[in-house]
DNA sequence: GTCTATACGCGGATAGAC
DNA sequence: GTCTATCCGCGTATAGAC
């Protein structure tokens, strides 16, 4: 439709309830609610629910996107600093951020055809980041294994702590991704 | 409500379904049609929509449960070979089998509180399992890590596999359980 | 154990006034 | 840009016959 602040706006609140309920469980009257207007007006800024869903997956993967970049411009070359930054930009945008991110990776399933082929290239950049630092980490002996198998294992281990992360526990996404590096990396290597 | 030979079957129908579609998504209709009935008769094997997911869910762990004891049995006593036959049941469980287990995974959330409490000791034990096979390894020098997050990663690599493994693809699941095993697994331990 | 028929509330979406 | 009012189909569940 457009992409005002206003829109913006609304769309990071969807995004909150779509993490907290799931998309299927949340009415369009739940999402008017929370914005603050009657599900009516909802349809002013939006085609339809779908279209929020849209919304929100592209707000949070180019979000994840900027910020990993951001992350692997500002940290050391070396492939260990490097995996350890995007493991890092990665919780830290599933973990403290808490929203759109999550709902681009756990409601893609949701989008239908139109939606997926229109934002199925900002996904793949996102991928293409992770395969770099991963390959990377490859070459310098750093860690071993499939190029492709690594990645998504290594992605997979990340999504996951959605389900088990405590934000009040004593870890933070710093300390997971320190976690993980140090699970991969072989001190011999 | 019983555990007839007929409520199992109509329970791995449902699971079937509730994979595909997810569960918000499955409606009792398809799931009559697909157990070929109508709704109505649907009533008579279980209370309600919940009772079908807690049914499965039940089904699907203990199930998963079953297959990772007998896999360990039958295993050598190394650390190694735990580890990997470990992986390995719960990869065929999630991708050969496709179905009561996701279903315990991706849809736990979706359990009423009752439900959660009764099924969630199986869970425990299941997961208590994975705990034990990490332990060894890591009292063996064969991973290192935390205890806790380990498991959790673990876990989460190879449940996220579900979303991305090709079943017609070139690799078993007792291949991914092998590539997983030698990414964590130190040469120089 | 399965059928038909049906109740009934809820969800997505629209129309038109302000 | 938001409201009120409303449509209508669908989803869960029940009743009672066979």
């Amino acid at each position: 439709m457009n992409d005002s602040p206003r829109r913006k706006e609304l769309t990071r609140q969807a995004a909150q309830l779509f993490v907290q309920e799931g998309f299927d469980r949340t009415t369009v009257r739940m999402l008017a609610q929370e914005m603050g207007i009657k599900s009516g007006s909802l349809f002013h800024h939006f085609r339809d629910k779908q279209e929020i869903l849209a919304a929100v997956i592209e707000e949070g993967t180019e979000n994840a996107l900027g910020i990993a970049r951001a992350a692997l411009d500002d940290c050391d070359s070396d492939p260990a600093s490097r995996l350890h930054a995007m493991a890092r930009a990665h919780l830290e945008t599933l973990l403290t951020d808490r929203n759109a991110h999550v709902v681009a990776l756990y409601e893609w399933r949701r989008l239908d055809a139109p939606a997926r082929a229109h934002l199925s290239h900002l996904r793949d950049a996102y991928e293409a980041l992770w395969e770099e630092v991963i390959d990377d980490a490859l070459a310098a002996g750093l860690i071993r294994g499939d190029r492709f198998l690594v990645s998504r294992f290594v992605m997979g281990a990340l999504n996951w702590t959605v389900r088990w992360y405590d934000p009040d526990g004593e870890r933070t996404p710093d300390e997971l991704a320190g976690e993980l590096v140090a699970m991969l990396t072989h001190p011999a290597g």
